[in-house]
DNA sequence: GTTATTGCAAACATTTTGCACCAGC
DNA sequence: GCTGGTGCAAAATGTTTGCAATAAC
């Protein structure tokens, strides 16, 4: 979750919409503030679950079509722009990534001085002829719950699972 | 593509194949050596059609066993540790990613500076309770061949896509 | 000769699609 | 009454698994 109390949270959410041009739903609406109120980047099928106790009929489907609507409109976005599929953050906002290779966890940290050490890299950017929209680092380690654990075999890159 | 000829890197691969205690299978040694050679960084389905030129029998199963196994034993990783699931790279050393969010291409860049520049993260990371491994800086923005075409929409976060 | 690895086929998981129905302007 | 949005079911896509045959050590 971040700053800016829920309330302006879901008034911005409404004026986003409104202005472009799409419906405020109760389903887009319980979609929205469920992932805004939570941290734990969750997949299509958790928010489905979760939301579900809101509002019973809600379907799959719709949770996937309405996550794509958000992003559209920048109310959402996946967690990562590489193709990080089935992981969303409302979270739309610079911040960056602390990611445990063993469990999956990812835990969002925002750290202005983080921003301005990734400079450099707008510079190198432009010289690929890229335009840069933003930046995100991702920092990947254990965290600490799995530090405590030893590690079996030599486990290193965590892949597919969702965090605990 | 990295540094050290591609001898080098193939002998490298098979001594961390033998220090592992795997065997080094022409199927093995095959999808090593396209993942790294190529810099597109292609998914399980897109090695298979390509290495199976090279090994006709391939199956496609086969491909995803066998980039968990190398994983497993660091000779090659998933393009990002958030879960991107299905885009693999052999460079295994530190680098950043350039991220085209309207045809999904992602460019690798080496750049030491960066890496200095990132580690106040480091730091941070320690205060959440995490043991850092590595770090890697995501810079998305528009690739020079998307920037000509114009967005139709407001186009916003690719997901899903492949890159050409 | 053992044991790990492959290829196949089937299971499973995830995401997308088509379409009829419903709700809001 | 239109239009856009939802829910359902089915399809497409992507990934994993069990197991017999095969190849590496």
């Amino acid at each position: 979750m971040i700053g800016g109390s829920m309330r302006d949270r879901v008034q911005g959410f409404v004026a986003q919409c409104r202005a472009a041009g799409l419906a405020v739903t109760p389903q887009r609406l319980a979609i929205f503030r469920h992932l805004a109120t939570t941290d734990s980047h969750p997949s299509a099928e958790e928010l489905h679950a979760t939301v579900r106790r809101e509002l019973p009929t809600l379907s799959l489907a719709t949770v996937y079509k309405t996550l794509d609507t958000l992003a559209t409109v920048g109310a959402v976005r996946p967690v990562s722009r590489l193709g990080a599929r089935g992981r969303w953050d409302a979270n739309v906002t610079s911040h960056h990534h602390l990611v445990c290779t063993v469990c999956g966890r990812v835990t969002d940290v925002a750290e202005p001085r983080l921003d301005a050490a990734a400079r450099p890299a707008a510079a190198l950017a432009a010289r690929h002829g890229f335009t840069v929209a933003g930046h995100a680092i991702e920092i990947f380690g254990r965290c600490a719950a799995c530090r405590g654990r030893q590690a079996r075999g030599r486990s290193t890159t965590a892949r597919g699972e969702r965090g605990p």
